[in-house]
Parts: C-alpha cells; structure tokens; sequence
DNA sequence: CGTTCATTTGAGAAACCTCAAGATTGGTGG
DNA sequence: CCACCAATCTTGAGGTTTCTCAAATGAACG
C-alpha cells in the first residue's frame, strides 16, 4: 500500500444539505460518510438497544467498539466508593468504548438513553480492515481526538463556569450537536431528567431547575406547553451572551 | 503483513525492577519500551526546552505528536472569552498533541515547566511506520485511551469531590505517576504555584493552600523544612483514607 | 539587603447545596 | 375518560463550602 492511501480523504456523498450553513454540513456530511465508510470496509454487528440498556459495563473485558448509529447513550464514570458521574453524552455518529483500549477493560458504563441501533466493530477487525482502507484509521483517531478535546472543554466549564453558565452552555452544546446531525435546532426534548442533567453538569438537580427558570425568565429559553422538557431557544446567540455576561436580563437587551 | 503482526504485544525488555511492586514495574516497562519501539521504527525529532516554552499554541497547525523523554508540561486549554484551564500534566512516556487530530489544529497550549526533551513525531510519518510496525499503533491508541480515561476520572473528582479531598487525590496521582517512572514517592517537590494546583483542580490558590494545611495538621503529609513545595507523604494510603473519610483526623487514626 | 513573588491565614461575602413542601407530569387501571 | 400513583420538577429557607479581599509572613534572587 503506497503512502499516498493513507492520506486520502474520507470519500464525499451526501449533497443535499447545501442550503445549511458550512460547519453544520460539513459535520453531517462527515457523520454520514463516516457511517458509510464503516459500512462498507468493517465487518460489523448491529444491536438495537432500549431505554436504560447497558451497552456494556466498567472492568467488562474491552473487545468491541460502537457506532450510534441511531439513539442516545450516556457514559458513566463510576469510582470504587460509589460515586458517580455522567462524563459523556452521544449521539449518531460517535463512539462508545474508546475508553477500553488503554486497559483492555472498558472505564465507564455504556447506558442507552432511548431506543436506538449500534453498530458493534471489533477492535481487532478495524485494525485489519485499516490496512485495506487508512481512512478507518484516520476516522478513530479523529473521534478519539475530538473526545479528548470536547472533555478539557468540559473542564474548562465545570472549572471557570457559574452554575447557570453551564446550563446555558450545555444547552448551546446540545442545539449544535442536533444541528450538525440534521435535526432541528430552535426546540428540542431533553431526553435527560433534571438529575442527571445536573451530574453531568456537576451540580444538583435543583441548581438545574433554577438556572432554566432564570433562563426562561430572562427569555433566553422558553418552555413548551407541552411540558418543561421541550425546549424552546429563541436565539442560540442569547445563551452565548448569556454565558458570558452573567445574567439573563442583560442577554435578552443585548439581541436588541 | 498478516494480521498476526497487528496483535504482537510491543517487545518486553529491561527486567531489572524486579523488586518494585508488579504494577509500578509493569508501568515503568511500558513506558520504556514505548520510548525504545518509537526511536527504532519512526523518524523523530529531538527538541530540548525550557521552563516557560511554549511545545505549541492552540490554533497552530498540527503535523507533530511529541513524546516527552524528559520534563514536566502542561496543558492550558483557553476559551474564547479568556477564561483559562490547566486540563492536563505530562511526564516523561505521555504524549502531547493529541487533542490536534480532531481538526488539524491544535486545541491547547503545551508549555514546558521544566527543562525537559522531546521527541517530535510527524503524524504522517507516524501513520507510515505503522504499517511495518503495527504495535505503534496500538501503542498510540493505549496513549489516547489513557488520556480519555484520565480526563473522566478528573471529572469524577472534580464533580464529586470537595476541596481537601480534591488536594489529597491530586497528590496521590502525582506520588503513582512518579512512582511509575521509577522515581521516589515519598518525598517529591511540586514544580507549580498553588495557583496552577488550584487551576487544575478547579478551586483557588488560597484553597489549594488551606488544604495542605489541614493535610499538614492531619500528619497525611509533611512540609520538608526546605520549603513548602518539598512534600513528604509518610502513607500514601493515608492521603487515600483522607479523600473517603473527608478529615486528616480520622485518616491518621485510621492507619494505627 | 531590599524587592518581588509565592504562600499562609483570617474575616466576610457569595454561590451552591440540603432539606422540605407543594405542583406538575406521565402512566395505569378502573 | 377519569382518578390515582409514582416520579419528576419547582421554589423557598437556611446551612455549608468555597471564593474574595486583605494583610502578614516566607522564600528567591540580584
């Protein structure tokens, strides 16, 4: 195999979203055509999994990684004295397992939050299917490496962030990230109670339910009728300025 | 190739720890072999630096990884609006550049702390040798796990945990990361301000510095009369007792 | 020996958590 | 369809932890 495979791109398809601004269509198109690398070159499994399915557990022995395909996973991050944290969130296109390779156990609990479909790779088969096709390899190390830096990000946040930042900032997370899968951006359910939301963000559910209301009040959000999971962002800039001033009364006079 | 060479387990050597606990032992080869598998199999770059220099900036242009053959780095993860955050320390075996690959930029500062050396390694050529030297790549893909799990577990902690305990398992995690490069234990010196501690750990100066205090007071930890960056730790366990029982009291009555 | 930076310690303020009560939601069986 | 139950969510009051501000001490270096 020349050197010149191992740098070419992942092959472009999917051209049908030119009306969606660049960033957001390039990371469609690069889910979509990471999903149909994998399909084409990787001997894979596919799983259905439900609400509250373990995909698999901590210390379980690390030998296949998975692909969303579709649904909503959490990852758990449990220590030996029974405390927990949510450290990742995921959806169509990402990675659950990653953390196994360093240990050959995997680190975290794997929960679906919602039906969905994985698509189950072995290790040692993407390894193989790597040399036929480098983008495969190329593909993991930049999933690893976007996880990597999504995570100092959340550092950062959780480090220099008020309580209410980071839930506007999770917010702001969570409209891009349906954004660059296709879906619509301005309402959306939280498919997370107000608990785990707030262990996610490191903080208790009641500081989650306080910051919404001040974001709602300040106009920042709205909820839906239909219940305080649907929400409404009028402006995903105002949660930007929110974030950065402080207080909602200033973000909603700073749009106008 | 055949697939056989991709699960070869990277080349045993230097068996002369023997007496050190099997973990540590095992570490301590690891990181050895892994310095001794990359200067044989890929192109590298000697690079010395200094306290205070900067290995790379966010923004700048990823083409290297480094591994750090010696000295002490960290890294700072900047956010648009200034806010600042130290989401990594490095030791000699870790490799710096990895949150580059997810946009072919990198994502933070790396800044030396110390007079140190590493090894720059250009990502293609890397991706080139490991087609004749498959154990490269898991070596690299150990590395990225690592660092993954290493972040969630930050995560955990900082979410979890309150200040002093925070202090006590950051100084446990120093102690088994030195104790991994076969160095003393018992009695190092903290190449950071309490103010980079407090960055890291989430907290302020002033916390960081109240609770080695209390750690001091609770005989978890001794102040070398040298200064007050020379820490002695009598029973790492103690510092791990400290971290569950929330007290330096009960953690020392706790070992006798 | 003085200047500068780092560290310690205290007192008061702010952010967040805990506890508790009531409201809302979603599902279930009558 | 309605009533009821369990789970979730909101909101308030008070407590705890951590931060901020300030001053004094200690260490480093010319």
């Amino acid at each position: 195999m020349s050197y010149a495979a191992l740098q070419q791109p992942i092959p472009v398809s999917n051209r049908a979203f030119a009306s969606l601004p660049s960033a957001v269509e390039g990371s469609l198109q690069r889910i979509g055509d990471m999903l149909q690398l994998i399909e084409q070159s990787v001997p894979i499994t596919k799983r259905v999994v439900h609400a509250g399915d373990s995909v698999y557990q901590a210390g379980q022995e690390f030998e296949c990684l998975y692909v969303v395909n579709a649904g909503f996973f959490k990852m758990v991050n449990l220590s030996s004295e029974g405390r927990e944290q949510v450290v990742g969130l995921h959806l169509k296109g990402d990675w659950l397992g990653l953390d196994g390779m360093a240990t050959s156990q995997y680190g975290c609990d794997a929960i679906a939050m919602d039906t969905g479909e994985l698509w189950a790779i072995r290790y040692d088969d993407l390894l193989r299917a790597s040399l036929r096709t480098p983008a495969l390899l190329t593909a993991l190390h930049q999933t690893m490496s976007r996880e990597l830096v999504r995570e100092q990000d959340s550092m950062l946040s959780m480090c220099t962030l008020s309580a209410d930042a980071r839930v506007a900032g999770f917010l702001r997370y969570w409209a891009e990230a349906l954004a660059q899968r296709g879906l619509r951006t301005d309402q959306f359910t939280l498919r997370m109670t107000r608990a785990e939301i707030g262990n996610y963000l490191g903080m208790t559910l009641e500081s989650v339910s306080r910051a919404l209301s001040r974001l709602a009040r300040g106009d920042v959000i709205r909820f839906s009728e239909k219940g305080r999971r649907d929400i409404h962002i009028p402006h995903v800039e105002a949660l930007t300025a929110f974030m950065q001033r402080g207080s909602a009364a200033t973000a909603a006079v700073a749009l106008h």
